[in-house]
DNA sequence: GTGAAAGCGCTAACAC
DNA sequence: GTGTTAGCGCTTTCAC
């Protein structure tokens, strides 16, 4: 097989080789009609430009990298999708790269980035509390940088997050509204920042909406089992009227606990829940759900990024977006 | 800021730019101060070789893409996890693209691809129906490319599948051995392939194993509300003491329905599904799925195809992986 | 054991 | 409107 490149083009055409990289360009220097016939000759060997000679050239590969934790939960794919979505309309490509909760692997990830092979790099920080100097020398070689989900404040990048606080504070709310008297708040032990975070907004809203002489916190482990009884004891032993879990995953073994020991939900418990998945509708028709803009955080931050990439100026700035409150109907109708 | 490339630090060494270089990629001809004096400074500098350059004079990137329909259900998201264990441990990268049903925006991902951007391809064709010659080029053009879950088999390349047909059958099977009579199939309207393999299946299943008289097979369309309400009438009507759900949404929608026409499971009626969901286990411990290997085959088809690209020989082989039947124990133990 | 130089495929500055 | 040419940063002959 022939190889296609721009100077096979030229040769065949008898052109120059830059009449041809100018014409595949749609410089205006060059003529219709020659533009046509490069064109059609294009089209018809089906040439594609060479990706790393055009970057070698022009210092741009015209993919970014994305860097998350995992995707062991539906919000980082859905992030992702959202990130796909921009990218493919705005013809870029995008690596991914997964830190698995390891902070060296982003460091040696972000370090080996910073050598032409991606215009910018769009992350979800893996340890908020670990040291930046990565990410300082990522902004020192002049490489975009856009923060999302997981940010850091000591960092003076964009940041795209959605509003756990002011939603935690919601959804704490909402059980209060609809009538609960004693809340708890189910949170996973291990100690990421956003758990605190929504942590804070269940005790602001006890402390402002509720008469609820004191909080009720529920830390679980990961094992399903050991969460299973520890909430199944909470319930016994405290009898809350309103449940409100941190992670999606507690919220179902809570739904169980409650089957098991006849408990009616919403009649006798109600429950809400931080979710991301799609099929939530379905595992319980009377959970309802504090859902993260998932997907739009994905769209707004490779928007961000892309711009800045591009150097289309406008004012730099995060981007907080709004998680929404979903009451499930029954799926029976 | 400096930038920092090969020749800089060959100047700041005093050294040619081929000496560094041979140095970086630990050649014998380099002696071992020269070696340690040039990495103590590449280390000390972070030096990270550009990729586009190398990439351009070796004819090659390093970077392989993967396009999957998209990322809506968990299957794909674990795919793609194993094929990032696989790269990152090889010291490759990946690009993602999502073709989202489109066969033409799959033949634009292929046709773009092949112009020295990846070193190979991984696909899981979007229209297993239509025209192939994309896939052809991609051959001719020498590009390596390795087919899994959904393939051709008009494609010679290497296929990494799973025993869909097999497992119907052991779905199937399970259910007629732990005493159902008559046992009902739930498929989605739309006509995928792995759809029709299922099915046969279960049709295998009964005709050799049990005694029921006439398969019944329920076609549900996408819409919850309508699969519930089709669901339901089937059970009243038909009263299966055995379903084998295609899918997971479909069980769990059937798991409702159960629900609130009072059918206790597994005591009435027994479920089985298609799952790959992690929180399966949670939805309903009496649920039994069947797992398709999906991480191992994202593994499996990297490490394929990783070997094409390296031309490590050894056997061509198409790869079925082994699906599970997994009974869910209760979750209250 | 090390250096000089060609060239991967493309773009753009500079001719004409 | 088109052609000539100099690199982009790296690897790899080929010299010495």
């Amino acid at each position: 097989m022939n190889k296609i490149d721009i100077r096979y083009l030229a040769k065949e055409l008898n052109l120059a080789i830059s009449t041809v990289s100018r014409a595949l360009r749609d410089s205006h220097e060059i003529s219709p009609e020659t533009k046509e016939k490069v064109f059609a000759l294009a089209k018809r060997l089906n040439y594609q430009p060479n990706a790393n000679a055009s970057g070698l050239r022009g210092q741009k590969s015209k993919i970014i990298a994305v860097v998350i934790p995992d995707m062991v939960n539906d919000f980082f794919s859905l992030v992702i999708s959202g990130i796909e979505k921009i990218t493919q309309a705005q013809g870029y490509h995008f690596l991914l790269y997964f830190t698995h909760g390891d902070h060296a692997l982003e460091v040696s990830f972000i370090n080996t980035l910073a050598n032409g092979r991606v215009d910018g790099v769009l992350l979800s920080i893996t340890d908020e509390n670990n040291n930046n100097e990565h990410l300082e020398e990522l902004n020192r070689k002049g490489i975009p940088l856009v923060l999302f989900d997981r940010v850091s404040e000591r960092m003076d990048n964009v940041k795209v997050t959605s509003d756990n606080y002011e939603s935690a504070v919601t959804a704490t709310r909402h059980l209060i509204d609809t009538g609960c008297k004693k809340i708890a708040y189910l949170k996973v032990h291990k100690s990421i920042p956003v758990g605190t975070i929504r942590e804070s907004g269940y005790l602001e809203a006890l402390e402002k909406y509720s008469k609820q002489p004191a909080p009720l916190i529920l830390e679980c482990t990961n094992d399903n089992d050991e969460a299973f009884a520890a909430i199944r004891n909470m319930l016994e032993k405290e009898k809350p009227d309103g449940i409100f879990a941190s992670l999606e995953k507690l919220a179902v073994v809570c739904y169980r606990v409650c089957e098991q020991i006849q408990l009616k939900i919403p009649e006798d418990i109600k429950i809400i829940s931080f979710s991301n998945l799609q099929t939530a509708a379905l595992l319980n028709p009377s959970l309802t759900t504090i859902t993260q803009p998932a997907f739009e955080i994905g769209e707004t931050a490779a928007r961000e990024l892309l711009r800045i990439i591009r150097k289309k100026g406008g004012a730099k700035g995060d981007v907080v977006l709004k998680s929404r409150l979903i009451e499930r109907k029954s799926t029976s109708k």
